[in-house]
DNA sequence: GCCAACGTTGGC
DNA sequence: GCCAACGTTGGC
């Protein structure tokens, strides 16, 4: 099983507005880079693990677990002219952006800080600490289990 | 297919 | 609000 970190705007959709949902799920709609699409697309698998990163916010950080609920869906707001996702070179017949569906699963009682991840060696693999501005990139099974108990411990404190 | 210009992201 | 990093666009 292999586990995934989602960025989001906690100002637009956060981990809350996952966990206040009445089936606690969400199509994560609006990813419109094709990388991120790419591994939505090909690579997750129901029941992967999703933590759910938030960012442009006062303490950017990881703020929950989630896991993928559903794969393989169309991303509704890509035909929606209303929609800032809207994609006029989209079609039904050929949708070009993918999406999948997340569950909430957990809420960090403190979010566990980028700042904190950076300064972790084993982490820096992942393209959050390159600076890189993918919205949906793979967590390896070492980095996912420092990463987990990093968040709870800290939640403990 | 190169690459300069431009727009967006996102931490600070 | 600044600005570095990076993706996308479009002229050639």
């Amino acid at each position: 099983m292999a586990a995934w970190l989602f960025k989001t705007e906690p100002d637009t959709f956060g981990i809350d507005d996952l966990a206040n949902r009445p089936d606690k799920r969400e199509g994560w709609d609006g990813v419109r880079n094709y990388q991120a699409r790419n591994f939505m697309r090909d690579s997750m698998q129901v029941g992967d693990d999703a933590f759910i990163y938030h960012s442009s916010c006062k303490v950017p950080g990881i703020a929950g677990l989630a896991k993928v609920s559903k794969t393989g869906l169309v991303d509704p707001t890509q035909f929606n002219p209303e929609s800032p996702y809207f994609d006029p070179k989209s079609t039904p017949e050929n949708p070009r952006w993918i999406m999948v569906e997340l569950e909430y699963v957990e809420t960090f009682v403190n979010i566990t800080p980028l700042k904190k991840i950076k300064e972790n060696p084993n982490i820096n693999v992942i393209p959050l600490v390159n600076k890189s501005r993918l919205s949906v990139m793979p967590v390896n099974e070492k980095e996912f289990d420092i990463l987990l108990s990093m968040s709870r411990n800290h939640s403990l404190s």
